[in-house]
DNA sequence: GCCAACGTTGGC
DNA sequence: GCCAACGTTGGC
């Protein structure tokens, strides 16, 4: 079965994509969004995220992947929130910044664009390796 | 720092 | 169930 392709989102400031390498995986929790829980619910283990920075830089910076399926959001005991674990993978080569991806014709429909404040979000494959061919970046699978 | 977009809350 | 008020996100 193929991996589905997702793009989250975080402000440098709060937990940055250098902090995402250092740490190695990280447990993406405190979404009280119901539309991005809903997102979180449908990751599958190996699909690839797209680490995005918003506010201060507004670029996507890196390659992650989900290592851990949705739980219980250990931030709440709420039962309808839910978290994922993501592993960070590999960088961008350059990063993709939202004025270039604004640029693009063919992304102009991705979640990024057209919903400001959605913070998780599919992308369909063929805009997930347009964002990597803007970037640069070869994907390493193994 | 401002403000538009938009999700949530609560009064009715 | 509608909608006004409010809070939050995030681009600029």
């Amino acid at each position: 079965m193929a991996y589905s392709y997702w793009l989250v989102k975080s402000e440098p400031s709060v937990y940055s994509w250098e902090q995402l390498v250092k740490d190695k995986k990280i447990t993406w929790d405190g979404v009280r969004n119901y539309q991005a829980r809903n997102h979180l619910q449908q990751m599958k283990k190996g699909d690839w995220v797209l680490f995005y920075h918003s506010n201060e830089e507004r670029a996507i910076v890196g390659i992650a992947r989900v290592c851990k399926e949705a739980y219980q959001d250990p931030t709440t005991s709420i039962a309808q929130w839910v978290a994922v674990d993501i592993a960070h993978h590999q960088a961008l080569t350059q990063p993709v910044y939202l004025a270039d991806i604004k640029k693009q014709p063919a992304l102009s429909d991705i979640g990024l664009i057209k919903q400001g404040r959605l913070s998780v979000m599919p992308l369909t494959d063929h805009a997930f390796k347009l964002i990597l061919t803007l970037s640069k970046t070869l994907l390493h699978t193994a």
